[in-house]
DNA sequence: AATGAATGAGCATTCATTCAT
DNA sequence: TATGAATGAATGCTCATTCAT
């Protein structure tokens, strides 16, 4: 009934102080990886002792599962905000695209742990915060691909669960390629140096590219 | 002139010690990540000396390098195989698929590696090892694009650069798919637990989804 | 502005930790030279852990360092106590022989400390440290020989700075031979092996010696 | 009956070999000190094989003592060949201070190493070594000074032991002051400079420091 | 509750020495 | 006899975690 990886503690200080909390630690997992990353560190950037961040956390790797899970719980914010608006699927996804382009700008440092968790070695307990984003996020994408189906507006003959996984791949590498220093090098390979500047053109050209894939000619 | 992240010592030796020493080294890294793995261990696991390992690599940077370099080089021979034969582009792009699907699950811990290279704070000198053939890949994808679209296979209204790289996020995740933890639980999310089973779906599906992306109807 | 090689926090613990942890490190550093020191052994003998070690010091070097700055500051004490006095020059030099029995006997570790320095093989930051005793004593022993040629206690063809040189060469192969052993073994071969019980016959013979070369007949 | 620290091998070799490893040892010794030298580096230098380094002498310390034992006979033989002259004791006192400054300048890696190894925490075996030549030398001296006393050119009133000693130990840090950075550094501070281009004036003023102390007025 | 000094296990790296060839 | 690849013990240093104040 407790989904959270910090202790009663963290509950009970001050927002300010959780939040230079959450930023310090989202800092220091991001530029140096889990192992890397030095709790005194942390600590004292947040500027607080390291006795405290054990007082709100068992350990590194809950400090570390806490920030997943707020990075999960803002990304969740941001789909939900776009998938509850009443708009036809086309929309949706454009939407989408320049959320990830804004958010993932706007938000490099937890994009990278995005990065960074799914690659960590730890994915079993990583995988208990994020799968239900994932669920939900799956489940989102194929049901309103089945329902365009329905519509007639999305062909009727493609599998909406393996069409929703491609779709979300793509989401997923344009977030990393804004966001983590190694992806944004190679799309600057594929597309040319200037891409940064041209958010314009890379979000016409993926629609063209999910439109021809999805819907009918 | 000598791109290489080892001493000559590691060149004189057998090639199945070889073969031992860059295994060990491979299963350490993938599993743990770069700070977490061990030198001692991966010696151990290669039944080498500790001494040894540092007689064939200047440091544990170098011996990640090498391994790095070494699964990059492996990729690109399976690319050029595929590309170098003289069938049109829709049967190329199937059979990088069913490479992608062979080759992740073939050298799962090789890919995994790769995931991890992307992430790691050590990106500088990776880069210079992966760039190339990123940049070749890019090409690759590029050309054959533009080529399509004077064929008049493909349509004429797309940016080729962008296509192309669309195209390489969805074989970059696909591989992650087949090779990592993380990625593989979300694609049974997507998709249902029995996907691993259903390699034939995968590839019909997701050449649907490109065909409809890229081609003319 | 701060001369010091160790770090803030050493200067916080009690003064008798701080002799302990100094005692060990002299203990250490001159039994075993730097290289052979070993940083845990140090630790263990002052009775605190190798992390606190390396909070009181950036590291090993640095601890020598301090070491050796805490001698030199031992010395200088000595020196500038007995220049301070308002004796003749000769009455100086006798208790300056005096004073060197006596310090380098009760303070053999750090003397044989000194000889270990002068050989380091990273002269350059000792010398930092040294330097200025070592400026201090010269210019003193200088002035005083030039202020006693001119009062004519001290004959007035010699070359002052010269003098001095030569006076505190004797000074300091004087302290070597109570403090270390090599140096102790060939001053037994010079005066025989019950030289140690002999000081007054040191100093006597020393002020003749040391008298003839710089006083008026 | 075979006072040497090297094996039967290494006196089989030809003389220019034995003479490369002697130079490699001396320099390597002399430049890192005892226990950061490396036999492998003192191999490659002399150009053999690390497996030959062991078949000439068994261990790392046997080499440093052959080292410090060849340095030690080239000295004795400067001092014996000035000691066998027929002169006075002025002029062989003055030969001898002269010997010190070109042959610590033109050996000061082996002179460096006399410094060294009177440091060394190997004390015990050196000194089976290097105290015959000391035997050797404080018997010359004090027996040179006592027959001057009978002569009547050396004043009565002393004892020859602790003058001999003296002199020994002015000559001593002479030699360290032409030959030790450290020591070389503290000349300069005493003396000016340009102390290295004055030979001239340091024997003329040791000469007279010694004469002062020794001789009749 | 908050602090931050103290702990000590853990790991990268070096190098004297051995021994199969 | 000569080689040099291989060994593995040894050590400087880091950092997650604890706990007395």
């Amino acid at each position: 009934m407790k989904p959270d990886y910090f202790k009663e503690a963290f509950n009970k200080i001050s927002d300010e102080k959780r939040k230079k909390i959450l930023d310090a630690a989202i800092m220091e997992f991001s530029e140096r990886g889990f192992e890397s990353a030095n709790v005194n560190n942390i600590a004292q950037k947040a500027g607080i002792s390291v006795g405290s961040v054990y007082k709100y956390f068992n350990n590194k790797e809950d400090l570390f599962l806490t920030i997943i899970h707020f990075g999960v719980e803002m990304l969740k914010r941001v789909l939900q905000e776009i998938m509850q608006s009443n708009e036809d699927l086309e929309s949706r996804i454009e939407k989408i695209i320049r959320a990830i382009q804004s958010h993932s700008r706007g938000n490099a440092p937890l994009t990278r742990l995005y990065n960074e968790m799914a690659t960590e070695n730890r994915s079993g307990l990583v995988w208990k915060i994020v799968s239900d984003m994932e669920n939900a996020t799956a489940g989102l994408y194929t049901t309103f691909i089945k329902d365009a189906q329905k519509a007639g507006t999305v062909r009727a003959d493609i599998n909406a669960n393996l069409f929703a996984f491609y779709l979300d791949n793509l989401f997923i590498l344009l977030q990393f390629s804004y966001a983590c220093e190694y992806y944004k090098e190679r799309m600057k390979i594929f597309v040319g140096e200037d891409v940064l500047d041209k958010d314009e053109l890379v979000v016409e050209q993926l629609m063209k590219f999910i439109k021809g894939a999805l819907f009918m000619k």
